[in-house]
DNA sequence: TATAAAATCTACTAATTAGTATCGGATATT
DNA sequence: AATATCCGATACTAATTAGTAGATTTTATA
């Protein structure tokens, strides 16, 4: 076997338990919240120690940073694979019904939406921030041409459209239907986009 | 002084305390939630010591249950005092509006919606539980009146109206607009509610 | 003013957890 | 097979925090 090829067996195996780290890092980020998150969690679930796990990321905020880069990068991704001929307001939809399957999934963490606190330690991220960015200028895009459209009201203000549209990714309303009724994953998904769109009336 | 007035006034003296802790544990929780909230911190907004604050409250889950009880008896006080000819949805969107009222000055915790920790702790709370249920009871009446009615969308199942309409008091978004965008508390509310009951399209 | 009673605070314990130093064992080359 | 290198785990430190014991101060009455 040459130094070559098992240099690369080993980054591999690297990469395979990195991306194990990242996906027990956002379940038990959805499950439990980044504050009673502990590093002992991640690396048990993951089946390694914990001195392994600071071998891959440097602390508990660098770790939470990487896992909700990933996720947001999957969003970006979800975006940039919709087909062009979609409408505005269709890839608006696309994406939110995207998330919340992810989230029905157990795959999609509350924060930052809900402590300061991590909002805080996220914004101090540089390249969360920068994806975050980048992503909401495509949304931002999305909302003014769907706005101007009238297929979203055109008198709310574009904040009110965007941040309402965020909120609904982690509307907890979701969970709630999962948890308490007897209603399927698609059910849940095609009601939450309608309320979404349509509101309760 | 009699030894009647001197107990009822240092009951009154006590009472007083004790709800200047609630209105800190609240103000606390909403700013920092559960996790992050220590028992120090609300002795140090009450100006008291710990063991002090241990007189009133047994433990951090007791204190937490009574805080939010409180605030739910605050939500049934105010139904109770609506008028009686107003509307199913007028009722709810008057409620609606009161919590985001509420939540916009600082005074409603993102709890329990969002850790099932929390939510574990607090279901094992009867009182709170019983009230809870209590303000569950009147809500789902209306929104049945209201779906009747037509007010609101007869087509959508109950449980995904009342759940939107309970994630509704907990929309991040109205704390994004508060902190990001230059609109007054009044047009946050006005728009929050639009949105609840007709969307964003 | 002196004493009894109550309330309050300082200073502790025990438990948890982020992060690390060091040791033991596996792997690869000679 | 022997040795060098690297990887990972056990077992620690330091800091935080829920909850408490005992000292101290305040208040009320005689």
């Amino acid at each position: 076997m040459s130094i070559f090829s098992q240099i690369s067996f080993k980054d591999q195996a690297f990469k395979l338990r990195e991306n194990a780290i990242l996906d027990a890092t956002t379940a038990v980020l959805s499950s439990k919240g980044f504050d009673l998150m502990t590093m002992d969690d991640i690396a048990g679930v993951v089946g390694i120690s914990k001195p392994s796990l600071y071998k891959h990321f440097k602390s508990k905020e660098d770790l939470v940073g990487e896992a909700l880069i990933r996720l947001i990068d999957g969003a970006i991704e979800y975006m940039a694979q919709l087909d062009d001929a979609l409408s505005p307001i269709g890839k608006l939809s696309a994406l939110l019904e995207w998330a919340l399957r992810v989230r029905l999934a157990g795959g999609m963490p509350f924060l930052p939406s809900t402590s300061p606190q991590v909002r805080e330690m996220l914004m101090r991220n540089m390249r969360y921030v920068l994806k975050v960015m980048k992503l909401n200028g495509q949304l931002e895009k999305l909302v003014a041409a769907a706005q101007k459209t009238g297929d979203l009201n055109p008198d709310l203000p574009s904040d009110v459209i965007l941040f309402s549209y965020y909120s609904r990714t982690c509307d907890p309303a979701a969970e709630f239907l999962q948890k308490f009724s007897k209603m399927s994953t698609e059910d849940i998904v095609t009601h939450m986009l309608k309320v979404a769109f349509n509101g309760i009336k």
